[in-house]
DNA sequence: AACTATTTATAAGA
DNA sequence: TTCTTATAAATAGTT
């Protein structure tokens, strides 16, 4: 419902999945409330988004323990008791997939290949292509942008360096002038101590911030 | 939504709070299950009808205990014993190696690499090349290999041709001598006849297995 | 359970 | 993030 059909499959561009994300999450929060007020429901919520930031829906009739302990005492299944088990069951689970990733990461680094055949080398040197060509793609965006910003602090620099310029000579004039005035009275007056707070600074934007 | 706009308050009706609540229902476990896939995110979702009656939907990447171990830590509330703590400790901190690995992942794939900056490019293309490096290296062994293999090949084949044609000369022979000494006896003995395990198969070398 | 007229949610664009 | 708006999707009331 919007603008375009979507397919429900993992949308790849990351902002757009946390645009999606947030009013999807809204949208659920506001459907659970609104079942919880017609229907006499009560429903218990929790959503994590994938950065792992957590949000949560109760019933006001109820709370999460409450809910949670009809759940144990209605689906069978034993979710304090059995904790361990499926704790365990849980961790091992986790680690396999941490054993493929780790295998699949240093494939992809081109450790551990000997006992690939053929077809699964193919396989790895074009997605190895296609993630090369994507990070060149952004690293050749990068570096115009460099140079973009090099030009505008160049224009930035022969401003300032103009107006320092012009201050000097400001000061210059000044210095005559008092030296005109006091030089009876006050002796020999130098340059250099004209306050240094009359000089300018260029300001550096800061390049190594991300982009 | 639908045929006329309705209050957000209790359905008095009963039997239109019971149709009411299954098709809300329905709709929120399809809303739950796409945000999962759209967003990755996780999702727990328990609702029960005023009649008691439960139902549940969990993301597939993830178990209610998982999802409840996550609440556990962060909402501080304490849902159960600390003797479980360790382990679910241990959920976490697998998890999040997972995550990383997956990040890592992604990244060499060329996805989702928006946030980072010029440095972290840099060491992503520096490890793209040298697994592409060696994955191409190992790959042209293995033409390398393919090559002698059908070398080695080309002299059993000739050695094998010479053996074959030794044996039906012997073959030959003997059905002459045969020929000559039952004839009278046996009548037509037809050289079709001779047993065929006479015949050599040159043996082939499995050249789909893994090297 | 189906059917639809409407309302609601939301995708895309700013 | 927030607003807008065209369109997809959900659903209230009806059959």
């Amino acid at each position: 419902m919007g603008r375009g059909k979507i397919e429900i499959k993992r949308i790849e561009n990351s902002s757009n999945r946390q645009v999606t994300y947030s009013k999807r999450r809204n949208g659920i929060i506001k459907k659970a409330k609104e079942i919880t007020v017609l229907c006499d429901a009560k429903v218990s919520l929790i959503i994590y988004a994938s950065s792992g930031k957590m949000v949560e829906y109760c019933s006001p009739s109820a709370t999460l323990t409450e809910i949670l302990d009809k759940y144990h005492g209605q689906s069978g299944k034993r979710l304090w008791d059995a904790k361990h088990e499926n704790l365990s069951n849980e961790v091992d689970r986790v680690k396999k997939d941490n054993d493929s990733m780790q295998v699949e990461l240093r494939h992809l680094k081109g450790e551990d290949i000997t006992s690939l055949n053929h077809r699964e080398l193919m396989a790895l040197e074009e997605a190895l292509e296609n993630g090369l060509a994507s990070i060149r793609d952004k690293q050749s965006k990068f570096v115009e942008m460099v140079r973009d910003n090099g030009k505008t602090l160049e224009e930035e620099n022969k401003r300032l360096t103009y107006e320092l310029h012009e201050q000097e000579m400001k000061i210059e004039e000044n210095a005559r002038e008092l030296e005109n005035g006091y030089h009876q009275r006050m002796g020999n007056y130098d340059n250099q101590q004209i306050p240094f707070s009359f000089r300018v600074q260029p300001i550096q934007p800061n390049l190594q911030e991300r982009m």
